[in-house]
DNA sequence: GTGCATCGTTTTGTATGCAATCTCCCGGGC
DNA sequence: GCCCGGGAGATTGCATACAAAACGATGCAC
């Protein structure tokens, strides 16, 4: 386990803990703190928050640290815009070379998505609705398009965090992700890129409107241990 | 001249200067020359050249250190794409808010750029049809959406020196992006979102039509003191 | 003459240490 | 009672030092 973390591990790590929702939005990232609990110095703690915050995941404050990103409300309407903009477009390239390989791993999302969503994995739900999004993105043919979308979909489950509905379970209204998604996968298989990408946006544009911009934020939490490391004891 | 220069100042120094195509693509940065250049020491060059290749100005090559980027024939292609996907959508938002400020802004850069161009000055006419192109993003109410841009133009700048027409002097032919910024700027004078977008995507489409993708790379030339700095004695 | 191994130099990767800044708490004054 | 310094602790900013890796050159063997 303490095998050297490579660069890029610890920032998977801190984006993992944010996309699984474990850092609370205006959660205080210290250097040191982090540093101890990746078992490096605060010289790579450094350079992974300077990514990070160019993805919108944390913001940097001269001389106050880091902190997990707090998106406005304003801002959460503008990442909703920008994936309605690139996400048909993606998804009409997807649709147009996709694989039989493609429509498997896109079922394969879904269907894990349902199964956390049934044994309330909130956690694994929210990773698979992700990556369905993000596979249709990454086999799209342009990498250009595809780099810009992942931090979107990043800072998208922080929105959803932290203006989103409390309980990701199959309501009885329109909820759940994987109803849509299935219905996008319909599209895809019936290689209508037209209507997949409608459907896509219809998805975000639901999404968006269960918004709650009213409610105050939550509590943060502890930090160190949450970060999936200390599987046992602490270091 | 060597009051401390900020780390935005680094950042801006060296954008502009792939920007002003006064480092080639390819060009290789050696963080110990550019500390000594910017007269700081390798940590925060090293962060400098993490938020560039965040932008993909800069390619970071593990344990091979850091190059000016070098986009193929396919992520040109692709830059072309993305922005002809975001800019319509940006210009329709600008046209619906811009201000008489704005016109006279855009009207003053495409004037700037007329005369760089007719006084051979390529620096700046790059500078400034940039400025217009940024211009717009950052006024259009969307700041994600602008933010995304502003990589994407400058990787732009990076595509056109390397497979763009050699001379930027008004040619003959169809090119001089000041007139087609002139009939875009027209379009947003009659509150015409949708020709205004239009126009730039011809715009943007005609551009990239003139890059020459057979043509083998240039001779790159000495870095340090085409910085900007050394004006004068060297360090 | 060519290929390969080995050594030295250069450059990057990382940790550590110190200086600067901020935060927070405490005490004094109004 | 409230507001305004002041100082101690905590935290970030930055440079330096050292370790590791890559690159290049030289010399040897074949």
């Amino acid at each position: 386990m303490s095998a050297v973390l490579s660069d890029a591990d610890i920032h998977a790590r801190l984006a993992e803990a944010v996309l699984d929702q474990r850092l609370a939005p205006g959660q205080r990232l210290r250097e040191d703190e982090l540093g101890q609990a990746f078992g490096v110095s605060r010289t790579r703690i450094r350079q992974v928050l300077i990514r990070l915050a160019s993805e919108d995941l944390v913001t940097l404050v001269p001389n106050a640290g880091a902190r997990v990103a707090e998106p406005t409300p304003d801002e959460a309407r503008e990442v909703f815009a920008v994936r309605r903009l690139l996400e048909p477009e993606l998804m009409a390239a997807f649709v147009a070379r996709a694989t039989a390989a493609d429509l498997r791993a896109l079922q394969g999302w879904i269907r894990d998505e349902e199964r956390a969503r049934a044994d309330g994995r909130r956690h694994d739900a929210i990773r698979h609705a992700g990556a369905f999004h993000l596979h249709v993105a990454e086999h799209a043919g342009n990498r250009t398009l595809a780099r810009l979308l992942r931090p979107l979909v990043m800072r998208t489950s922080l929105v959803l965090l932290r203006y989103g509905p409390q309980d990701i379970r199959d309501g009885g209204d329109a909820s759940c992700d994987c109803r849509e998604h299935r219905s996008i996968l319909a599209a895809i298989k019936l290689r209508d890129g037209a209507a997949a990408g409608r459907a896509m946006v219809e998805h975000l544009s639901r999404l968006e409107s269960q918004l709650q911009f009213g409610v105050p934020e939550r509590a943060a939490p502890g930090l160190a241990m949450l970060l999936g490391l200390a599987d046992g004891a602490p270091a």
